[in-house]
DNA sequence: TAGATTGTTAATCGATTAACAATC
DNA sequence: TAGATTGTTAATCGATTAACAATC
């Protein structure tokens, strides 16, 4: 198995998408290669800032050319693990888990939903988006038999704990996790936490802050 | 007016809204005087941070007692801005945008979306989450006379641009952008990123190199 | 050679963490 | 005094930016 290259900070990770989008539309328009100010010109980001993502996937650059869209495509996928199809249960269908499955964009970058539960009575059994909800209870079985190791947890902060730990105990490695709650888990349990209302915070902060200045 | 402290670190304001949950259940719980170790009980933030960031709200805790649940609640609230309702327009109305209209907490922190647009000729006219959505062409007129100035935008990448350009013409001071495309806009315009593929990028990295690791 | 480019090393900046001082 | 706490200053860390070298 190839090294992993383990300097490439989370934050380039997080580019990564906003780059595969581009080089993707330029490699069906048969571009072969492509320089960082090319690809500045639709990303914004900062060109050194690009020099430094693209170098740290491994991948080197021509002189005088630039890079090869396919070559950074693959590196990419690679390195998101992209490229391989991988399955995740989504735990908690409210407003948002609902939104989140039927969100086309995960499939696309081969990250599939293939089963959803609750513990509420009133939605087990309903259908969502194509899929039967399943009681909570189920998924540790089901969990087993499909393989899947990884989750999107949707669910309110109260259970997010709880729901975290049944999760581990069911042997998943990942959680991507919505509830804005910090999870205590184990060393060897991949979490990613989204704060929507943090993400809320910023913004109406920022905007606070440009209103009290304008006025 | 009060200066507000420019100190405030954009990851603090992130952090705020966990802070807020918490010493509402207490405040609510009649405690009068709550202290970093207390606190940190619920949030898992380390207690220097919690000091940190409550120091730079500017309230002062007491030797021996704490913080005052009450003082801190309505220092977050004016600092950003959750005391006052807040109105705001979504623009596109995918299963995204779908789904921040029926999200229940930003309603909870006074962020009230009061109109919905979109282009597409299929969705104007119907309902959603109560609300009729209209075509986008009626959205700088309405903006005026509701005076509303925050704008919500979950558009497909190629609107991203021009849709904000628009927003800001008809004189918008904040959009949050869940495009995954970075906008160039005036100085004077807040805007808060936020990008869904960029998470999921995160999290299939992390997933990734733990699952390489195990193996 | 001149120009366009990649690539690297050092400086800076923002945020967290560690160490310690101060106080009731 | 001892203990629990707030609060501050310095060290560290991660990521970005600036300056420059190297190459086709």
């Amino acid at each position: 198995m190839e090294a992993k290259k383990p300097e490439l900070n989370l934050q380039t990770v997080k580019r990564l998408p906003s780059y595969l989008a581009i080089l993707k539309k330029l490699d069906a328009a048969g571009v072969e290669y492509v320089s960082t100010t090319a690809l500045i010109r639709e990303l914004k980001f900062e060109t050194v800032l690009v020099r430094k993502d693209l170098g740290s996937l491994g991948i080197a650059g021509r002189q005088n050319l630039g890079y090869r869209p396919k070559e950074l495509i693959a590196a990419i996928e690679e390195c998101l693990g992209w490229n391989k199809r991988g399955e995740a249960f989504i735990v908690g269908v409210g407003a948002l888990g609902s939104a989140l499955m039927g969100y086309g964009k995960l499939k696309e970058c081969g990250f599939e939903i293939v089963a959803a539960f609750d513990v509420d009575p009133a939605k087990v059994g309903l259908e969502a988006h194509g899929m039967k909800i399943l009681h909570v209870s189920k998924l540790p079985n089901l969990a087993k038999r499909m393989g899947v190791r990884a989750a999107v947890m949707t669910v309110p902060a109260e259970s997010a704990q709880p729901v975290a730990e049944m999760l581990v105990q069911s042997g998943f490695k990942g959680i991507w996790n919505f509830s804005s709650v910090e999870l205590e888990l184990p060393e060897n349990v991949a979490v990613q936490n989204e704060s929507l209302a943090g993400g809320l915070a910023q913004f109406t902060r920022k905007l606070n802050v440009l209103l009290a200045k304008e006025a």
